[in-house]
DNA sequence: CTAATGCCTACCAAAATACTACGGATTTTT
DNA sequence: AAAAATCCGTAGTATTTTGGTAGGCATTAG
């Protein structure tokens, strides 16, 4: 029930290429020591973006990567789906009895509405704010 | 991003309950082999359940387990949060940047809204449904 | 040429998942 | 009293996932 490193770390990437968005590469040492991770993990996690085209990697000395599309563009799920795979509570839906499937559908839907509808513009953005306020945490 | 078979199978048994509910208690025999599910790790799933106090146990022959409820006062949420612990897409949300932070809790706040507002009385009525029609699976 | 980067493959330790095995305790039926 | 049906508890275990580390090659700016 948990969105993992991966998920978690490759929006880190994702966030900071957009705050840099249009101001050239950025390269994974400038993130991973920004954000106190490891270079090597990320480099692992940024190939899937890589390859699903989401980012676009310039080579060599002052290289880097950049957003292929706008921060408008690009959604949390977009992300997300790539680094933790298709977005469900569970595997094979369709197995299951109606009346659990139909919960897991809800819960899909619900989790899919907040992070197709969030783009890393939106979120560069809240980035920058200091503190947020009054955010009750209930469990 | 996954529930697991504890929670899966939590509701399973929780559903079956609700089924019989008033009607004295089912054994997990019975569930396991409705539900073709090993008996012996229903065991090691509901026994949290009882510590919770969701369940109450009735040994010896022609014993089981009974809600202590009735189903429309439990809900999937009671359930998944006792075998899959605290509803949150992340562990210790409240260390995370703000952008990342609120993105979090819409997602916890979206999930929650889903199962807390959905009964065992719900599961359980639906359960006996033959087919859905026309439910989309997109992903 | 050299330094800074991306790229690739392999390995690995720890934790979680999804069970199985075994035996004991309790209650009902015969 | 004996047998059967059930709940209860601990331990082990195979597989997968997670979260990295290690090492080195490829490419490019200066």
């Amino acid at each position: 029930m948990k969105i993992s490193t991966k998920g978690r770390y490759g929006l880190t990437i994702m966030i900071e290429l957009a705050k840099n968005y249009g101001e050239g590469p950025t390269s994974l040492k400038t993130i991973a020591q920004a954000n106190d991770l490891s270079e090597h993990y990320l480099e692992q996690l940024i190939a899937p973006l890589r390859n699903a085209g989401l980012v676009k990697s310039i080579r060599g000395a002052y290289g880097g990567y950049i957003l292929t599309d706008v921060p408008s563009k690009i959604t949390a799920g977009d992300v997300i789906r790539v680094l933790e795979g298709p977005i469900t509570p569970v595997e094979g839906i369709e197995d299951e009895e109606p009346a659990k499937r139909e919960l897991w559908i809800r819960i899909r839907d619900a989790i899919k509405g907040v992070l197709d509808n969030t783009t890393l513009e939106d979120l560069a953005s809240h980035s920058e704010d200091g503190e947020m306020e009054g955010y009750m945490f209930y469990i």
